[in-house]
DNA sequence: CAGTATCCCGTCAGATACTG
DNA sequence: CAGTATCTGACGGGATACTG
């Protein structure tokens, strides 16, 4: 089993990983995701997603949501009115990054107890639980 | 999976987006992925690793096995010689997680360039800084 | 409403040195 | 060969307060 075949496609020598990487720089924030999917179904405001991430500080909220405007990932509207209305929107590169992600979340659910069983197998065995 | 559409499967209200994130809080690191993909076609030993990702440090190295072999994502044999050996292999868990993982890679590639031009413009739009 | 501006701390990760 | 131990600086991220 070396390349060809559907669960091993890097060449052995080589590591591309760094584009993995790439991706996961920029999403792999602990808010990104969640703003991310917040926003793959239309455009949502500010105060609505500080409401729907949960947990997130506006400090953070307002980082994040820079850098996904920066690298194209987010839409960011102004409407000019008395009360400021900012909307952000996923792009089209947003939603195709969403399917991906989408495949990761089918992993974590498939072995989510696997892993939980392994963790507690492994903290076991070398006794100490930290 | 819920949701019919291809782009937007996830309901709005709700933020799945935490599985996405313990996927991410233990395959985001910075070295993870580089191991998992250097140990997806075939047992590596410790100082191949340390060649191939190229960069890690001895310390990240082993902190990065330990991690991915407590989740199950990594399985350690050690062959009892007079020179020590030690080989880590991806378990069939990882392997399903490297083909999302070549999910993202190809997305990263598709939009490498946008990307590139998205920051380009915003740091152009906003002037100053780097 | 939609942000900025500070302060502060914990973790990640690099460098270096030592060992079974 | 395959690690462990320690020191250190950078940075992500939380809490809080202020503003156009």
């Amino acid at each position: 089993m070396s390349q060809g075949k559907s669960g091993v496609p890097f060449a052995p020598g080589q590591a591309p990983a760094c584009t993995a990487r790439e991706v996961l720089d920029r999403v792999g924030g602990k808010w990104s995701i969640g703003i991310l999917v917040a926003a793959s179904h239309g455009p949502v405001r500010f105060t609505e997603l500080e409401r729907q991430v949960e947990g997130i500080s506006r400090r953070m909220l307002t980082l994040t949501l820079r850098n996904l405007e920066r690298d194209g990932l987010l839409r960011r509207t102004v409407h000019p009115a008395a009360p400021p209305r900012v909307e952000y929107a996923a792009t089209a590169m947003a939603l195709e990054l969403h399917e991906s992600l989408v495949a990761l979340t089918t992993w974590a659910e498939r072995h989510r107890t696997a892993i939980a069983d392994a963790r507690a197998a492994y903290d076991r065995e070398h006794c100490a639980e930290r």
